[in-house]
DNA sequence: TTATTATATGACTGATCGGTCATTTTTTTA
DNA sequence: TAAAAAAATGACCGATCAGTCATATAATAA
């Protein structure tokens, strides 16, 4: 790694953060001048412009995420435990594994309307986490865990779907009470299709 | 309504969608007064400053798209009618009820990390819409629709999580294809609850 | 070690931001 | 209808925005 990729990539590290928890409209180039304690020259060398350091901050926040996420989920042994380990990950919404909160969430909303960039990033996003969720279901289907007649796709989209709700309720009352209440279901149907 | 009072309400309305859409962050004044064919002393005569027309924009929001909702649901007959018109009403994400989507998603991950006084309006909203959905489970039980174990609140909660996340998917897909299937999950799972 | 290339700096630009205010126009009150 | 009050105007303000560039410094290659 070259010196202008070691900059290039902890700038990233730094700004990522913001950008989650602002808002990239609200994120100012000097926000990150500070975050980083660089020139601003320094980060128009290795960035064209705003937008191109907002891309890859939501690009960023999702991989480290999504790392983190299928780390915890490989240590899980059933598929069972797998959709366990989903649902655990993501409980405390209050304090989140990433600063911020979801970015899915975050840019998803902030983007909709107005950056069809970021909107195809978090889409593709979405599917991804569904993705996730529903290959844990048919694996254990396939393996003779889970009730053979269960919708995996479906289920996916329903489970995200809670979740992601779930999230936004907890972070906007400061509590994860009702969280809580998602988890329990989520899981309560997991259960009654596992054999 | 003296004039200044109707000024005033002119410009929450123009204001309240470009709030909804662009985001607070990125709405500027100069957006409004371009809306309103207003100068931008005229706005600064009924609005100390951007933040305080940003929360009656917010409010605003939250009371046309609310009033609009219960107008429906007051056109229902039985408890499950008004479930179902809920559903019903924000079933189409793409083009949603309101310019800019739900206001509650859109305010609430904006304001989360940065804005406490419309994260608390979004909390309130939050809450409001769970105690419409609580209330026509627990008038479904009372008058003998529903079974009476149903659990109102966690039912409440389970489902605007679901109609929230649903939301954000069809609007970063731009499809409502997924909304459909939490759509039909959340009718099952009344129908079985209907006696 | 030297020549070349890459990186870092910070002053600078023009545009836009939220917000102010003296003045004019309109509305309301007496 | 006349006087007082409220509302509307747009020029203006300082701050901040994203972005540029000549210059200086550091890293790399010959």
């Amino acid at each position: 790694m070259t010196k202008g990729e070691e900059t290039r990539q902890f700038i990233i590290e730094k700004a990522a953060p913001i950008f989650n928890t602002k808002g990239i409209a609200a994120t100012a180039m000097s926000d990150i001048m500070e975050a980083t304690k660089l020139s601003k020259g320094s980060m128009y060398v290795h960035f064209e412009n705003k937008d191109v350091l907002a891309c890859a901050a939501v690009d960023h926040n999702m991989k480290v995420l999504g790392d983190k996420l299928m780390l915890a989920i490989s240590k899980s042994k059933t598929a069972k435990e797998e959709l366990f380990t989903y649902i655990d990950f993501f409980s405390n919404a209050v304090n989140p594994p990433l600063a911020g909160g979801c970015p899915l969430l975050n840019f998803g909303t902030e983007a909709d309307d107005t950056n069809p960039v970021v909107k195809e990033k978090i889409n593709k996003g979405c599917n991804s986490n569904q993705q996730v969720l529903a290959s844990s279901v048919n694996k254990g289907i396939a393996n003779g865990e889970f009730n053979p007649e269960w919708n995996a796709e479906e289920f996916a989209i329903v489970m995200f779907a809670m979740m992601e709700g779930g999230h936004l309720i907890s972070r906007v009352s400061g509590s994860n009470d009702k969280m809580k209440v998602i988890i329990k279901t989520l899981k309560k149907i997991i259960e009654e299709n596992t054999l």
